[in-house]
DNA sequence: TCAAAAGTGTTGCATATACACCCATGG
DNA sequence: CCATGGGTGTATATGCAACACTTTTGA
C-alpha cells in the first residue's frame, strides 16, 4: 500500500499479489506497530508493504521488504493469513494521491498495474524498537510507532490485518517463546511479565508468572540489577542460546 | 495443478495465483485425501486446484473449486498457508502432459500463462466421504481417496501442502469441533473415538474419552443401536444443532 | 528499623489420568 | 449364565491459581 508505484509494471513483479507487514514492537508497557502515514491530504495511514519478484520466494520477499523498512537483519517473521476480498484495490487511494502529488504521475500502464485488485499475504514481524531505523518511501510522509489500541485511519482492511496478526501472535507466543524478539538482550522478570500482560491484555500473578517462566527452562539468570531503589535488587535474565 | 489449461489466459483469472485444496475424508478408521491422478505417462498425482476470477473473493474461489470437484454444498473450508517458493511452476508437468496428450495443445499464450511460476493458497476441507461425487477434469485420469499414510507421487510440493494441512487441522480440531464434518449424521462414541485416534495418531482411553466428549456438551444422545452382537448396545449420538 | 519490591514456599482447587466396577445383549 | 463390549463411578496424579511468608535494599 505504501510503495511508490512508479515503474512498478516494468520491475518484473508478480502482478496483483502483494505482501503486507505488521511490525510489532514493545516499549514502555505498550504494544506498538510501525506504520507509514501516507503523503496525501487527510489522515491516512498504510501498512509497510511490497511486491514479489518473479524469481523470488514469497518468504524471501517478505524478508527483503522488512529489512528495507527497518534496516535490520534476521528479523523474526511469520506468515499468518491471506487477504483476498475482491474489492481490495488501490484505485481510490491513487486518485487522491495523484491529486495531491502531481509529481508522482507515472505512465498509464504503471497506473493501471497498481490500481488493480490485489491479493495480499500478511506477515507479522517482532522487533526490538530500539534497533529499528524506520525508512520511508517516496509516498510516505513519515513512519511511526503507534499504540495498538490507538490505531489511526488505515487504508483498506488494514485494521483487520492488524487484528488478525495480533491473534496469530498470541497463538504462537507460548509455543515459540517468541517474546525473545521484542525485548532487549537482558531484562528483569518484571519486564518480561509486563510484556506478557501487554500482549495478552490481562494481568498475571507475580509469583506464579515467575514460576511458570523458570519452569520452562528457557531463561539464564545473570547478575542482579542494582537500581538504587530501596528494595531487593531483581535478577537480570536472558533467553538461553539454542 | 489439475485444471485443464485451455483458454485459461482468456478467462479473466488472476495470473500466477492458484488455490490448492486438501480434501480430507474419513472412512474405515483411516484418514484420506481426495486427489486426482493426472492423465499422462507415469504415476503422477496432483491436488484439486484452480484459479481466482478477477471479481471473486479468494474464499469464494476456494468454495467454488471445492463444490465443482465434489458436487457438495456448504463444505467446511479453512485457509491454512501460502506456498510461494520461486520454483513452483508447471513447466515440467506441461511438457510431459503435451507429449502424452497432443489433443490438449492450446495456444502459445495459454501455454505461457500456465507454465509461469505460481503462488498457491492452501485450503483444507472436511467432508463426509459418502456424500462426495468426485468430478474429474479433462487432464485427470481419475480422482480417488487415498490413505494419508500412503500418498502417491505428488507434483511439486504436494506432500508438503498435505502435511501442513494436517497440522492445521489438528490445531483447529478441538477449538472448532470440526469432527462434525467428517462423520455421518449419527455415530457411536466408539466411532467418534476412532476418528480422533486416527487424526491425532494416538490412542485415547475409552471411559475418559466419553467423559471428555459428553462434558463438552456438544452431543445429543439418541436411541441405542442394536447390532446383533452379544453385548450392550451402544447409543447413537449426533452433534447438537447450533 | 522501616517501607518497598523481589524471591520462594505451601496450600487448595480443578482438571486429567488411571483403575475398577456394573450393565445390557445374544448365544 | 457366560463372554463381550458399553456405560459409569471413584481414586489418584498433575498443574495451576491463590495465599502467605522471607529476603534484600537504601534511606
Amino acid at each position: 500500500m505504501s510503495e511508490s508505484y512508479k515503474g512498478l509494471s516494468t520491475q518484473n513483479y508478480i502482478a496483483q499479489l502483494s505482501i503486507d507487514c505488521v511490525i510489532f514492537g514493545y516499549q514502555n508497557g505498550t504494544l506498538k506497530v510501525l506504520v507509514p502515514k501516507l503523503n496525501f491530504q487527510g489522515d491516512f495511514w498504510g501498512l509497510p508493504s511490497g511486491f514479489i519478484y518473479q524469481e523470488e520466494d514469497v518468504d524471501q520477499a517478505a524478508k527483503r521488504i522488512l529489512e528495507d523498512r527497518t534496516q535490520m537483519k534476521d528479523i523474526y517473521l511469520e506468515q499468518f493469513h491471506v487477504f483476498g476480498n475482491a474489492n481490495r484495490n488501490n484505485a481510490e487511494f491513487m486518485s487522491s494521491l495523484l491529486v495531491q502529488n502531481p509529481q508522482l504521475q507515472g505512465s498509464k500502464e504503471e497506473y493501471d498495474w497498481f490500481v488493480r485488485r490485489f491479493v495480499s499475504i500478511g506477515y507479522y514481524a517482532l522487533v526490538d524498537i530500539k534497533k529499528v531505523k524506520p525508512q520511508t518511501t517516496p509516498i510516505d510522509e513519515k513512519m511511526e510507532w503507534v499504540d495498538i489500541n490507538q490505531l489511526p485511519n488505515l487504508l483498506l482492511d488494514g485494521k483487520e490485518i492488524i487484528a488478525k496478526a495480533l491473534q496469530a501472535l498470541r497463538a504462537n507466543f507460548d509455543d515459540h517463546l517468541v517474546g525473545y524478539n521484542l525485548l532487549t538482550e537482558t531484562f528483569t522478570m518484571k519486564e518480561l511479565q509486563k510484556l506478557y500482560e501487554t500482549i495478552f491484555d490481562k494481568p498475571f500473578r507475580r509469583n506464579n508468572f515467575q514460576k511458570m517462566m523458570l519452569d520452562l527452562n528457557m531463561l539464564d539468570r545473570l547478575e542482579k540489577q542494582f537500581t538504587g531503589a530501596a528494595n531487593k535488587a531483581p535478577y537480570l535474565y536472558k533467553f538461553k542460546e539454542i
